[in-house]
RNA sequence: GGGCUGGUAGCUCAAUGGUAGAGCAGUUGCCUUUUAAGCAAUUGGUUCUGGGUUCGAAUCCCAGCCGGCCCA
């Protein structure tokens, strides 16, 4: 058992079991050991007092991904979810025995280390080691410590290695989740109630979408999962629940790209007695709140980097509000453009680079030319209203003018960051859209909704918060891929068989 | 779904039809305040998979699998 008789000093992974399988041989175990930190690493090396070393005793914890050598002493660092710090490892003070076992760790290993606090000649607040613990032991080795994981497929399939060895994906991953908690203590601080509505639904709706399709064995029916929350949650306003909101997985059956993910997650806020006009307010309230408290620009201001056209988005000062119908008119020089019949509004669409589907009805050419030729320039944050009628089934007609919505889309850095509506709450006219819209497949109509609505519902505001959109914008990222820990892919494996 | 493009050591990358290499990691030795620590020696390959062309294929061709970018 001692002297295997193969070299396996080139196979990293056996020489990692072999060290494990020494171990307990010896009587130590390091999965069943156990330790207790009283310090995250920054909080640790903040608790340091200067000019007083070794006065303070912490004891850390985390995985080893720094060793430097230098033969009766070491020093290294352990990572763990506040980031590094860095141990000094002193034969003369951890005793020969636990100095012989700790030069056989790898990078990789978890373990739990004390000691006390002193920085070093170069300024390094380190922890002096008095004893340590090793807790888990790595069988695999870690991709390489400069360079990091950069194969995007391992990053995404194996997360794990990316958030160990890429420090900028583990605080874009970890801004994400201090964004959405602050999304919650805003909501909250304004009496919204968080709610949570079912993931898996009779009928798909509240916008257009492909649902994806499962079957419920014991009920023995399909359901679809959902693609919005909004008519559940406007049922809840009809239930009395004046405020809500939701931050839910929804899911959408179509394709994947940098910018889509089959599932995302949006939040959905409703406020009773408020309309698209009050949601104006609330999101720039919340968009501000969170370039200030979470993005935290380095000077001061509400400016963060739009790495796609290399300006500064600003959020301070008053947003732009401009009417749908101005930025078309705008784009297309033709101050007469929805008065054109078909075939012109087909030729200047194709005149301005556009493919346009034949079976296209006239405001889907123009709604192509807005998505296509205006929203990706629309850099600074910018309200677009009065969308025409057609646009949404869910929203108030504007008063002066039926073609017309009382909504909002809010476009930042490009891209479409929130809709909001002043909330359709006749229950005729609601019936009357819906029809309209599901054309030959009226069994797709939510009738329960529409029943909802005829017991009365509260005149509202609500919107929808894109978070993985608006995490890509906050966080410069490239792709939604990389504000979400486990973007969806083709199932396969990062495992290689046996 | 279409076009372009990629898959080589655990990781990051070379090798332009002619012996598959480097850095890091690993192994061995030296080094008690290092900073991508250093010095010396050294191991490690189904070149994604399967066919084909060729005297000879990581390289060229075909198909497939899994990515990336652009388009729909």
């Amino acid at each position: 058992m001692s002297d295997q008789p193969t070299d396996i000093s080139h196979d990293q992974h056996a020489v990692r079991r072999q060290k494990l399988a020494d171990m307990r041989a010896g009587g130590f175990d390091p999965f069943r050991a156990n330790f207790a930190p009283t310090h995250f690493s920054a909080d640790a090396l903040k608790s340091h007092v200067d000019g007083q070393d070794n006065t303070v005793s912490v004891a850390v914890a985390g995985r080893l991904v720094v060793i430097r050598d230098m033969g009766k002493s070491q020093f290294v660092k352990i990572l763990d979810q506040q980031g590094q710090i860095q141990l000094y490892v002193k034969k003369d003070v951890v005793g020969d025995e636990a100095y012989a076992a700790f030069k056989k760790l790898d990078l990789g290993d978890i373990l739990g280390a004390q000691g006390t606090l002193f920085k070093t000649k170069t300024g390094e607040v380190t922890v002096r080691v008095e004893r340590y613990t090793l807790v888990a032991k790595a069988l695999r080795p870690l991709p390489e410590k400069w360079h990091g994981l950069s194969d995007p497929e391992q990053v995404y399939r194996q997360r794990y290695l990316d958030l160990i060895v890429n420090p900028e994906s583990r605080a874009r991953l970890q801004l994400r989740s201090q964004v959405v908690s602050h999304i919650r203590r805003f909501l909250e601080a304004r009496h919204f109630l968080e709610v949570e509505t079912p993931v898996l639904e009779g009928t798909a709706g509240g916008a257009a979408a492909r649902p994806f399709v499962t079957h419920h064995n014991a009920l023995n029916v399909d359901f679809f999962l959902r693609i919005a929350t909004e008519l559940r949650l406007k049922r809840l306003l009809v239930g009395g629940f004046d405020r809500v909101f939701e931050i839910g997985r929804i899911f959408r059956n179509e394709g994947v790209s940098r910018r889509h993910n089959p599932e995302f997650t949006m939040l959905e806020v409703y406020e009773a007695y408020s309309d698209y006009r009050g949601m104006m307010r609330l999101i720039q309230d919340l968009l501000t709140t969170l370039v200030r408290d979470v993005i935290k620009p380095a000077d001061g201001s509400l400016r963060i980097k739009h790495a796609a056209s290399g300006q500064d988005i600003d959020f301070g000062g008053t947003w732009r509000e401009v009417r749908y119908k101005d930025l078309i008119i705008e784009v297309t020089g033709d101050a007469g453009w929805f008065a054109r019949p078909k075939a012109e509004k087909v030729a200047q669409a194709e005149a301005l680079g556009l493919a346009v589907n034949p079976a296209w009805e006239e405001f889907e050419i123009t709604n192509e030319i807005f998505s296509k030729k205006i929203e990706p320039t629309l850099i600074q944050p910018t309200f677009i209203t009065h969308l025409p009628k057609e646009l949404c089934p869910l929203a108030k007609l504007n008063a002066d003018d039926p073609s017309v919505l009382d909504v909002f889309e809010l476009t930042i850095g490009g891209m479409e960051i929130a809709p909001a509506y002043s909330e359709q709450n006749d229950p005729d006219v609601q019936r009357a859209m819906f029809q309209a819209q599901a054309g030959e497949e009226q069994q797709n109509i939510d009738q329960d909704f529409l029943l909802a609505l005829e017991h009365g519902m509260p005149p509202a505001g609500g919107m929808g918060v894109g978070i993985d959109r608006l995490c890509i914008l906050l966080t410069g990222a490239e792709s939604i891929r990389d504000v979400i820990l486990f973007p969806q892919l083709r199932p396969g494996s990062a495992a290689s068989p046996a």
